[in-house]
DNA sequence: GCCCGCATGTAACTGGTTACATGATTGT
DNA sequence: ACAATCATGTAACCAGTTACATGCGGGC
């Protein structure tokens, strides 16, 4: 089976939705599947070319001339299966934020209280974003059988921002506190 | 300033604690930074032999034969906080977990329960251990200045990991439910 | 004598991004 | 006419992992 390739899961995931173009593929992508998963041109073009290749996605030249929809094929479908169920592939955790925060002696105070404002607005963002995918009425009947899927990863969205926020605010109130504990040392050697 | 590496302030901001040699510089980086950095010695060691180079680290080959100890340097220091201020660069997501909970259809309710539940198990995990972080007593005295700092990003793990087990808890539910219904709807078939 | 842990490093590979080249279609 | 958007693809580059080669020192 080869090694287990997450763009084409992805791929293929979205094409056994709709059948699209790659640029379309790569728009759903980004508004649908944006919040936890990401794919440039560079790899979604290579990949619908050998997904054709072994026949598991079909080009319809349509639509309009030099570009063609992709529909994902009967063994696609199989395909699809077989490497959602292969064991998830951890990602190496980076994270620049915590990076920045640990070192945070050498930053300074201002500079990490920014970097957590600036944390704190992005989750604030990105929970108003759920919120409005939520109770967006769309699709309620197309696509009935993959709503509530897709819910759960909403819902992990929703979570995620709700701690990123919590976080923020403990954090905040802690930076105030070494502050003033800083300043409390300088006044008593003054 | 060339290009930002990450990698650069991750083992500048590592020495800046204390001078150690590349390999215990990797164990640092495994135990201590852990829950949101990752380097490897591919890295690690190409990285020192460029610092040594810029003069921001300097080699003391000590300790024993064919080993040396690397400590950070006035310059080195003043770079290190020339890297952390720079502006963060965000990593792209790639979440397997939810890309198969999307896809949560083909892959059927069981085997996205298991997922889920073993995302729980390992985010109690998680939750144990900065648990056991916080109240260890190890270095009060020691990195007085530094220890606030890095219970920031102590406490960020643990509301990410109560999130990911709250998350967990809804979607267990949410998947029985589904179960439910599926199993209505054959019952109204038959 | 042998294995394990410490230690350093390199080479090959891979997964991925960015930038570029190209061109059709649509709207203004 | 021209700009924006849709559309396809390639090439260059980069960051980072994995695997490998090598060797010392200490414990069993």
């Amino acid at each position: 089976m080869a090694r287990a390739n997450q763009t084409e899961t992805a791929v293929l995931g979205a094409l056994s939705v709709e059948p699209m173009t790659g640029y379309a593929l790569r728009e759903a992508i980004r508004n649908v599947l944006g919040h936890f998963w990401n794919e440039s041109f560079g790899q979604i073009y290579p990949t619908l070319a050998e997904l054709e290749r072994q026949r598991l996605v079909k080009r319809r030249g349509s639509s309009r001339p030099g570009s063609s929809t992709f529909a994902i094929t009967a063994s696609g479908r199989a395909r699809l299966k077989a490497l959602l169920a292969q064991p998830i592939q951890p990602v190496p955790p980076r994270n620049g934020l915590m990076l920045r925060l640990f070192f945070g002696r050498h930053l300074g105070l201002e500079a990490c209280r920014s970097l957590v404002l600036e944390a704190r607005a992005d989750a604030e963002r990105r929970h108003g974003q759920y919120e409005a995918i939520r109770h967006e009425p769309e699709l309620e009947e197309d696509h009935a059988e993959d709503r509530p899927f897709w819910l759960l990863t909403v819902s992990a969205g929703e979570h995620t921002a709700r701690a990123a926020i919590a976080w923020a605010d403990e954090a905040l109130a802690a930076l105030d506190e070494m502050d003033a504990s800083l300043d409390a040392r300088k006044e008593r050697r003054s």
